[in-house]
DNA sequence: AGCACGCCGACT
DNA sequence: GTCGGCGTGCTC
């Protein structure tokens, strides 16, 4: 017998199969998928069974060893692995290796300790007790097959060790799983009428098509994704709930723990390396028939899935951007769902511009919620022009916030205040007129380099000098911004000196189960107001918070990226959201330099259609997504010259091999030096382009064996 | 990724 | 004459 194997180095060099004979008496244990050691050259390597087959042309050397008795990867995952190399051109291993558990990667450095605790399985049925424990023991298995030692002891130890003896109970070890979740049954809620519709047609239109479910904040998605699992469930099918960052919505796996108990499994970040492991296993053995992640856990290894889901299926954490394989996990998620024929529920309340595209287009099916459940009206949003506000004070936080706040507080109700912090400082913004320059060529906000004083446009390269005047108003204003929620959280205690402020930020959650701590006190009412970025913005449901303030609704929108609308609308629709969403009514206020841009007005009328209509033209006349595909050529090395020649080298020879295909660059990366390595970028874009993964690899493949020269694809990069 | 092979500079 | 620099190439 011949195997054929593929080792878990992430070298280009070493990415092909490699055979090895496999000796007599471990054949019979050979199955694809599995995990084994062999040599290879000098060391000793684990490796994946791709191939099985009778023999070779070459000379072999023997399988060393095997790692799993298990199949880590199924038939399907191989299949996806394939899939994965060609749509990113990443490595066959690394395409591997982000499907499974970091425990299971080569040189995780990080051994797994399992903890085992006794059970005891009944052995004879027919035996009965002889004294009143042994009796007592006995009736306890009359509804269950497997009970834990500690039970049984607390009736009789001499009880238990007579009925081992007499092999009427089994010792059985088994792995501590480091999660318990427990049922509560009553938490099933009533579906209102446009819910309900929604689950019937998952459940039973056509699933060729992925399913787009446009549901305003507050619909009822979640409660839509459970009923389709419980249906799932009853055709003995197994479900995958995809969530941008489980720890920002601990509130959903809550809810799905509660209805469906220990048929859960969660892989989320928060977990160590141990627990993620004990997971998947738990996965594998098909003992949990749901599971929830963010997104890696669409690789979920469960057989038969019958729905995946993908909530905030706008959320840009679904796209790996930062090593191989550059995948999108709502890519992997239709391909799976091909895979088992079951739907792909991909649902948001302000959807990707591409996937509302596609859902006109036909090629997605729309669903859509649009009023919140029990008839909850969305709540009223103000927008508080800063031009104005900014020449009266030099607070961050205007008047008519505050005396909203203090309203708030007085009637017992709560507000959450939402600090935009993305883009941080690294645009310039007039302090008179609010202007902040952009590159003549690209409509995009020039990035501010402190260094050289110099403003540059990623896009196309454009550089000028930082002007001393505001090229808009001439006065000397310009200046760059940037503010942080400690002196927010200042100005409130000095301004509200009576409110109860939760700040709650990267730095003040980082400790395992902080952030479920801050999320309970602020439940309870220990605090007044939430403040916070990022984290604050999404999946939180407060009965009682009746108010949204956002502090600078502009920094998103000043950052340099054809998505920077999309991500601010979304994001303050998000926030919005938060407001008023039980019985009393909500109100949102936004503070922002910009009233009048459309991704800012919109918002007041939670008017998604009129904001992405608008939006698409702007995407249009410039030849960005859903129009065109982007494909995004990092080139970095040390020496930045030989860097750039070998860029300028790549752009031409692309220019030569494609013929629908604007190219842009090679310009060096926002941030142009890190670690000493110099980067370039090049951007393709494109509607249709044959010969264009052929020629990049054929690039890649070029400068595989250039150590000094390293070359990175995106394709659809979520950003530059 | 390792590790060997290989062909050029400064040393016991 | 040798030790050692890291460029190139191979690992079934």
């Amino acid at each position: 017998m011949v195997v054929g194997v593929l080792v878990q180095l992430a070298s280009q060099n070493v990415d092909k199969i490699f055979d090895y004979s496999v000796p007599k008496e471990l054949e019979c244990s050979i199955k694809l998928g599995i995990r084994v050691l062999v040599p290879f050259g000098k060391q000793i390597l684990e490796g994946f069974v791709l191939e099985i087959k009778d023999s070779s042309e070459l000379e072999l050397k023997e399988i060393y060893s095997i790692v799993d008795y298990d199949i880590v990867l199924n038939k399907e995952l191989l299949a996806l692995g394939k899939e994965i190399q060609k749509d990113t051109l990443s490595t066959l291993i690394s395409a591997y290796q982000v499907m499974l558990p970091k425990a299971l990667k080569a040189k995780a450095g990080t051994t797994i300790h399992k903890k085992f605790h006794t059970f005891y399985q009944l052995q004879q049925k027919d035996y009965v007790g002889t004294s009143n424990p042994q009796k007592q023991i006995l009736e306890l298995f009359q509804n269950r097959d497997m009970i834990a030692r500690e039970e049984l002891v607390a009736i009789s130890l001499s009880a238990v060790s007579t009925l081992v003896e007499k092999k009427v109970l089994l010792p059985v070890s088994v792995e501590d799983y480091r999660l318990k979740y427990d049922v509560c049954q009553d938490s099933k809620r009533i579906l209102t009428s446009s819910q309900q519709q929604v689950v019937n047609q998952v459940i039973e239109g056509d699933c060729s098509k992925p399913f787009l479910l446009f549901g305003v904040t507050g619909s009822g998605k979640t409660e839509v994704y459970m009923n389709i699992i419980e249906h799932v469930l009853t055709q003995g099918k197994s479900a995958i709930v995809l969530v941008p960052e489980i720890s920002l919505t601990p509130q959903m796996v809550e809810q799905f723990s509660n209805r469906f108990g220990n048929q859960i499994a969660a892989l989320h970040s928060a977990l160590s390396d141990g627990e993620k492991y004990d997971e998947w296993r738990r996965i594998a053995r098909g003992e949990a028939n749901i599971v929830i992640g963010a997104r890696s856990a669409v690789f979920a290894p469960l057989e038969n899935i019958g729905v995946i889901i993908m909530d905030e299926e706008h959320s840009d954490s679904y796209k790996q951007g930062d090593k191989d394989p550059r995948y999108h996990a709502r890519d992997i998620a239709i391909w799976r769902g091909k895979y088992h024929s079951c739907p792909v529920v991909l649902g948001s309340a302000t959807p990707s511009l591409e996937s509302m595209a596609r859902a006109n287009k036909g090629v997605y099916q729309l669903l859509t919620l649009k009023e919140r459940v029990n008839g909850k009206k969305l709540p009223d949003v103000e927008i508080i022009d800063m031009n104005q506000e900014a020449k009266k004070s030099s607070s961050h936080l205007t008047v008519s916030l505050l005396t909203e706040i203090q309203d708030c507080i007085h009637r017992g109700e709560q507000a959450i205040l939402f600090l935009n912090r993305r883009g941080f400082s690294t645009f310039v913004t007039c302090k008179n007129c609010a202007e902040t320059i952009k590159c003549p060529h690209c409509d995009i906000t020039l990035t501010y380099h402190k260094s050289n004083r110099m403003l540059r446009c990623h896009y196309c390269g454009y550089a000028t000098p930082l002007p001393k005047i505001c090229p808009n108003c001439h006065e000397e204003a310009l200046s760059d911004l940037g503010v942080g929620t400690e002196k927010i959280e200042e100005e409130l205690h000095h301004l509200l000196p009576s409110a109860r402020v939760l700040r709650m930020d990267v730095d003040t959650t980082s400790r395992k189960g902080a952030h479920k701590k801050m999320i309970d006190a602020f439940r309870n009412h220990e605090y007044d107001i939430l403040l916070g970025t990022q984290i604050v913005a999404k999946g939180l449901d407060f009965a009682d918070v009746t108010l949204v303030g956002v502090i600078n609704a502009d920094t998103s929108l000043n950052i340099p990226d054809f998505r920077s609308s999309e991500n601010t609308y979304s994001l303050l629709s998000q926030v919005a959201g938060r407001s008023g969403r039980s019985s009393k009514p909500g109100k949102v206020l936004i503070q922002t330099f910009n009233p009048d841009h459309y991704a800012i007005s919109y918002v007041k009328g939670h008017d998604y259609l009129g904001f992405y209509h608008e939006e698409m033209l702007i995407r249009r006349k410039l030849g960005y997504p859903p129009y065109y595909y982007l494909c995004y050529i990092k080139i970095s090395g040390k020496e930045s010259k030989y860097i750039f020649q070998e860029a300028l080298k790549i752009k031409q020879s692309l220019e030569r091999s494609l013929d629908h295909t604007t190219i842009l660059g090679p310009t060096p990366l926002s941030v142009f030096r890190v670690n000493n390595i110099y980067r370039y970028g090049i951007i393709l874009k494109y509607k249709k382009e044959d010969k264009l993964r052929q020629n990049l690899f054929i690039i890649k493949n070029h400068y595989k064996t250039n150590n000094k020269v390293r070359i990175d694809i995106d394709f659809s990069p979520s950003h530059f």
